[in-house]
DNA sequence: GCCAACGTTGGC
DNA sequence: GCCAACGTTGGC
């Protein structure tokens, strides 16, 4: 099974707005960046496991798990002109953009801070958080995977 | 709020 | 198809 991590702004969606919401799931709508589109669309399955990472905020860091829970389909937001995801030039025969429904597992024991998992860049090489910043759907390798439970499972970060 | 990184657009 | 200009992301 391959994991995954998703950003998100928590002032907008958090982890914990997912988790409240009905049956714990959110179509996870609004990415429009074709590298994250692909791999939304073709590189991840149903049951697949992602870490949820909060950007844009106070301590960006990776927070908690959830699991994907559907199969990708149209996004429909590309096509409301009032949502801020409008976009004109895709068409509805051929949406450019997809989304799949993402839903709840749990919080780590603690977050993860961005800068903590600086720290460990040598054995978190390759892990497009730490390299590419503007990707917002990446695969995470499972090694990288092992790890980042690892050091959630601490209470305090340590080297 | 600044600004570096970097993806996208569009003229040629 | 190149590449400069532009816009956005996101850490700090």
């Amino acid at each position: 099974m391959a994991c995954w991590l998703l950003k998100t702004e928590p002032d907008t969606f958090s982890l914990s707005d997912l988790a409240a919401r009905p049956a714990q799931t959110e179509p996870w709508d609004g990415v429009r960046n074709y590298q994250a589109r692909n791999f939304l669309r073709d590189g991840m399955h149903t049951g697949d496991e992602v870490f949820i990472y909060h950007s844009s905020c106070a301590l960006p860091a990776i927070v908690g798990i959830a699991e994907v829970a559907s199969e990708a389909r149209p996004d429909p937001s590309q096509f409301d002109p009032l949502s801020d995801y409008y976009d004109p030039r895709s068409d509805p025969a051929n949406p450019r953009w997809v989304l799949r429904d993402i839903h709840y597992q749990r919080h780590l024991r603690r977050p993860l801070p961005l800068a903590e998992l600086r720290q460990h860049a040598a054995a978190l090489t390759g892990f497009a958080l730490l390299e590419r910043n503007r990707l917002s759907v990446m695969p995470v390798a499972s090694e990288h995977r092992s790890l980042i439970l690892q050091l959630s499972e601490h209470r305090d970060a340590r080297v």
